[in-house]
DNA sequence: CCGATATAGTTGCGATAGCAATCATTCCGA
DNA sequence: TCGGAATGATTGCTATCGCAACTATATCGG
């Protein structure tokens, strides 16, 4: 099986990829600091933010995360700490729990949205033309839509 | 200071960029599994191999591995205890010490590249148009600019 | 030439997160 | 309805990696 490199511009598109990808999150993360939130903080708040009555089961938190369980057990651990979150046992299931946002918690992130999605205006799309935002719109939703599929 | 929100298509490249990236890295990383390499290790090897003499002096090893200096030395470690890479005393600068790729991490790399450059096509690059990797090399590219001049 | 400062690298410690094992609860098929 | 399989969550263990502190060497100004 010969081997098909990579043509130059397919390689330039690869390599700043992935060496800026880093970089940006962590410049993102950053800007997070001030609010004593990391990133995977700031999407768990917002996440919850966004689910009916401001909850989600474990599981279904730990998915839209992509952290497995144990992971978001750990995570959970942080926030429950600082009472931006609480835990709940579901009623109707005597395995699951949810995952609620406290008031705290919905405040802290109201705080910190803008500031966050300042960073990300700042640092990423502002300074791209219109049609390369919807270049990688596209971009990665190609590339997400065909990992779940294989999902080997 | 009013908070300029992203408006659909910025905030549809944004998540599905942020969302994926994650997944296409842990993906193209499993696929590495095989070798014994994890991706940190195979950039390393990769960043040694095209170096001058397959060397660097582990601070210039660290940049460009987007390390701290002691995460590198961590690093280091593993790939030392496979016999991949050596440690080379600098004799110019006492304080100084060189990673050196071993003929066998050259013989794992050459073996590795082409799984890996094949994981790379077929979950990233085979799905996008041209006009597409065009537009990621060059959005990858301003932000990295913007990025290594802000250095705030 | 010497002391202050900068640079290279390592180490202790702590945070994050995955895997495998575990436990509890629920679901399903015979 | 009962026993096995599936599901939800946690815990022990491990690996990675950053920060701060430290050691050693090099460099620079006076």
């Amino acid at each position: 099986m010969a081997t098909k490199w990579l043509n130059p511009a397919e390689m330039a598109a690869w390599r700043t990829y992935i060496e800026t990808s880093g970089d940006l999150l962590r410049a993102i993360e950053k800007d997070l600091a001030p609010f004593g939130l990391d990133r995977g903080d700031y999407q768990l708040l917002a996440m919850l933010s966004e689910a009916p009555d401001q909850r989600l089961r474990m599981c279904d938190l730990a998915d839209s995360l992509r952290l497995t369980r144990s992971g978001l057990t750990r995570r959970m651990d942080g926030v429950l700490k600082k009472k931006l979150v609480t835990r709940v046992q579901s009623e109707e299931d005597g395995r699951a729990a949810y995952a609620s946002l406290t008031p705290k918690g919905f405040e802290l992130l109201k705080q910190a949205a803008p500031d966050h999605l300042a960073s990300v205006r700042r640092l990423m799309i502002d300074l791209l033309s219109p049609a390369e935002i919807k270049a990688i719109a596209s971009a990665f939703s190609k590339i997400s839509k065909n990992l779940s599929e294989q999902q080997s």
